[in-house]
DNA sequence: TCACAAACCTAACGTTTGTTAGACTTACCA
DNA sequence: TGGTAAGTCTAACAAACGTTAGGTTTGTGA
């Protein structure tokens, strides 16, 4: 939304994706102001043209990342409706999107002890909103007998938690490509790790 | 291995108590001695009495926790042969351990980032030696025909990234009880999403 | 050419932080 | 009773931090 076409990015874009970079190579708490403006292309006190304080450079990536997630969930699974694709879908869209943009994503999961009380109620309803699109899926799922799982709630914050810890190990220039690992986290989620051996087969 | 049958903790004890729950409160970093002093029962400096430097107090917490879910894993597992068996104990072992030990965990598992280069790296081993012991049991299960998992290291991650995570989410007062917890996790991992429903029973 | 606003810089302020040195207190043993 | 060591306190230091105020540059439109 922020970038039509092909502009160079601004100075406020470049800005808030240094910071993602930063504060996941070193922590919110640990980056500093002067720091982030050295690799922006900036002195020290510039970044407060662009933001009132350095609480709300990581609110800005913390929503948008949510947002982002949200909208394109939505929009991933609006027209499937069978349950078991629409989780499939739902899964690849989930562990893409932490894949393409992890500085982003990680630092929207472990920074969220770092915002005031006003700002983490706010993403923290957000996220709450996406994990209850993936337990309504489940209980569908369930409820029509495809799927089988005693809780629903509990199972759809173990599929994301695993899903949302890929940026801690994945390597770009690792023996995995994105795509194997979306067939093996699916593959998993489905499957369990009795896998399909010894059962029939019903996908 | 600090304190013996049930005499009174030590003030060292305390202070590597309060600095957990500290920790995992604010974060490593946006807590200060002054405050992990007071609420251990003492003023300012003192802890420098006990520990060389904050850092330690984190490395001592980690390194500690580490140990103990090493030396946990490795008894719970010793007798038992079947690897499924072997798999489901330690899960539960994994996941008690969490539950009942939240602070210092949670700690272990967000503050890495904190941690100076020499201590991160004896952290990340000893991560590493833990995460190999269950990828050897999905090999072994996998080898046997027991278990049907593409990817054995991909999965042991999986498997204990979203048990890591529970502590995040889990509360004492809630709904669940630990039992429960361990229960819907185990089987999730075993069955997926897919569950029993219209397989053959095979355990 | 001038005016004006956006973007950026410089220099500093006040606060907080980890850390340290040295003095003080307490408990125990000879 | 005196000495010694462990444990704690007090007071301060130097560095680093987020933030701010005011000046400077750059670009644009009339």
């Amino acid at each position: 939304m922020e970038a039509k076409a092909e502009t160079r990015p601004s100075r406020k874009g470049i800005i808030l994706q240094e910071a993602a970079r930063l504060f996941r190579e070193k922590g919110y708490r640990a980056s500093t102001l002067r720091e982030l403006a050295r690799r922006s292309g900036v002195k020290g006190g510039s970044i407060y043209y662009h933001f009132a304080s350095k609480q709300e450079i990581l609110y800005r990536i913390m929503d948008e990342t949510m947002n982002n997630l949200l909208q394109g969930l939505e929009h991933e699974i609006r027209e499937e409706q069978d349950p078991v694709h629409r989780l499939n879908r739902g899964i690849e869209f989930h562990i893409r999107y932490h894949l393409e943009n992890q500085d982003e994503t990680h630092v929207a999961d472990t920074e969220l002890i770092n915002l005031g009380d006003d700002h983490r109620r706010r993403i923290v309803g957000k996220r709450a909103e996406y994990e209850r699109t993936f337990s309504g899926i489940l209980e569908e799922g369930t409820r029509e007998g495809v799927m089988g799982v005693g809780n629903t709630k509990l199972a759809s914050i173990a599929v994301l938690q695993m899903c949302t810890g890929i940026p801690y190990w994945f390597n770009e220039e690792g023996p995995l490509s994105v795509d194997e690992v979306v067939a093996q986290y699916i593959d998993f989620v489905f499957w369990g790790v009795l896998g399909r051996a010894g059962r029939r087969e019903s996908i």
